[in-house]
RNA sequence: GGCGCAUUCGUCUAGUGGUUAGGACACGGCCCUCUCAAGGCCGCGGCAGGGGUUCGAAUCCCCUAUGCGCUACCA
């Protein structure tokens, strides 16, 4: 039997983080075992759609790589796959249960529900089949009646007493769980709209679901879905229930403690290769020493038995380390043009293709994401605004400014303006006067970047060019230095 | 409260009865060095606790503790 796995999330924003790891595993699962993937929208819920979000969420899950073979926008059999386009197949099944005594209706309200939960703080409440308003309390014709008036009902499933109900996860093994700790989950709403139980396991069937990777938080509530597979006979799909991704303080990753929205991170510049790839390891791992994966060998490398159990932590400093790992071996050119995009969008146009890669390519070990190197290295970008003082304080003395004045006009006399050039014609310089580099290489790098650290000296003055490092050095000695001297005292 | 799941360095993890418990990130030190990085070397640091089973347990069983999840006409 061929393997057909899905995705199924909810249109209420952007993606989730775990979201994206559950949609990644799937993938990967599908892929390796040459199956299925399906993507399924699970828009039961009218009161938390969010508008664009299905949009949204495809456009980042092609941004991650993910590749659908069924479902909105991919076509296939069953497309679209929404379930709010599917409600007269819930409804069906729904009254197939009821008919097969399975379900039953109830015509509860709100406020009965919430007045019954009242009595039993602390979470104790249970719906209580026989003496809440239902078909068994009223009477099977009244309940009919009261439905063909018109009167609002919700389908709840008829919960065994106290059976045990075994399942198996792949990631976890063997489970039971007693029936009599079950609740008559409603399963078809007053709206007419499923609840995730009914549509879920409906979906799941008539989509030939042979593997269901999902989310911890769905384990308590397979016992529900084990008794409707039982009921309307149909084979359980093999599970695998994924650790929780977490906090810092280990909760359910969760907004308010940091950006859980894929997207939140695709703004701030990670590389799409290097988030899967960290995303990927949050829970399980191939191998013991290595820790870069294309999307490729996670594919080929995939077992649901090897992923873990216990949640992981969502460490954003690994997450940067990963990056700077891709920034440091990507190939330059490619790096150059993704990083123009980040440049322009800072205002930085008219800038070369060649000046770009010269920047990332002197940079680009310094800093974790690509952007960030326009804040590292502003002056590659514009004129230094501000001058470090308390670095100015520590490298000058009273001959800097000589040298200083001395090396700007050695500077101009060079007209083969490479790094090495450079470090030669200054090294022989302080060489004749018996001084060493370091009294004079933090001044320039003061004059020139305004800061006290960066790149290599000759080899930022050969990527800003000849022209900008003379008339930068000017600036600086004609109307900067008097300025910090000033200052300084 | 009930039910369920989980627990290896600070973090991500390797490990499936015999290992000096391995790696990565972070952290600290040294080297390199014009600064900052990168890189190299070294170091710090862990099997939640208690009982068993066994010649032998991070690995198997039980108990405790702790954490998390679920407990909606939300998914």
């Amino acid at each position: 039997m061929s393997v057909r796995v899905r995705f199924a999330p909810s249109p209420t924003g952007y993606l989730h983080v775990g979201g994206l790891r559950t949609a990644l595993y799937n993938y990967f699962f599908a892929r390796k075992h040459k199956g299925k993937l399906i993507l399924r929208i699970e828009d039961t819920d009218r009161t938390r759609f969010v508008e664009g979000s299905v949009e949204n969420l495809i456009k980042t899950l092609t941004w991650a790589g993910i590749e659908f073979d069924e479902g909105p926008h991919v076509g296939g059999p069953f497309a679209p796959y929404f379930q709010s386009q599917r409600l007269d197949i819930y409804r069906k099944y729904a009254e197939e249960l009821v008919e097969r005594g399975w379900a039953y209706y109830a015509f509860d309200t709100t406020e009965e529900l919430e007045e019954a939960r009242g009595k039993n703080p602390n979470f104790e409440f249970k719906y209580d089949r026989s003496s809440m308003r239902n078909q068994f309390t009223l009477g099977i014709d009244k309940a009919l009646e009261m439905i063909s008036q018109g009167i609002p009902y919700v389908i709840r499933l008829k919960v065994p007493e106290a059976q045990e109900i075994r399942f198996y996860d792949i990631i976890r093994g063997e489970i039971a769980v007693n029936s009599k700790d079950v609740d008559d989950q409603i399963l078809l709403k007053s709206d007419g709209y499923p609840t995730y139980h009914l549509a879920n396991v409906v979906d799941d069937h008539l989509m030939e679901i042979t593997h269901i990777i999902r989310g911890e938080e769905w384990l308590p509530s397979v016992p529900k879905h084990i008794l409707l597979y039982n009921a309307f006979g149909w084979e359980v799909p093999k599970l695998a229930h994924l650790p929780l991704l977490l906090n810092k303080d280990k909760t359910k990753l969760s907004k308010r403690q940091g950006d859980v929205a894929v997207e939140d991170y695709i703004a701030k510049g990670y590389f799409r290769e290097a988030f899967v790839n960290f995303i990927a390891l949050l829970g399980w791992n191939p191998s013991a020493d290595r820790e870069i994966y294309s999307i490729q060998e996670l594919i080929e490398k995939f077992e649901l038995e090897k992923v873990n159990k216990a949640g992981a932590i969502f460490d954003i400093v690994k997450l940067d380390a990963i990056n700077a790992k891709y920034l440091y071996s990507k190939p330059i050119d490619e790096l150059a043009s993704e990083f123009r995009y980040w440049v322009e969008k800072r205002g930085y146009n008219n800038l070369s293709d060649d000046y770009l890669r010269k920047v990332v390519a002197l940079l680009r070990e310094r800093v974790k994401k690509l952007p960030d190197i326009i804040d590292f290295a502003p002056y590659m970008f514009e004129r230094p605004k501000h001058f470090d003082i308390e670095y100015f304080k520590k490298y000058w003395n009273d001959s800097t400014k000589e040298h200083l004045e001395n090396i700007l006009t050695l500077l101009s006399r060079i007209d083969n303006f490479t790094h090495q050039v450079l470090h030669d014609e200054v090294v022989k310089y302080l060489e004749e006067r018996n001084l060493k580099l370091k009294e004079v290489i933090h001044p320039l790098r003061l004059a020139i970047t305004g800061l006290s650290y960066g790149a290599g000296m000759f080899e930022t003055m050969e990527v800003l060019g000849k022209e900008e490092v003379i008339q930068r050095l000017h600036y600086f000695l004609n109307n900067i230095l008097p300025e910090i001297v000033n200052e300084s005292k």
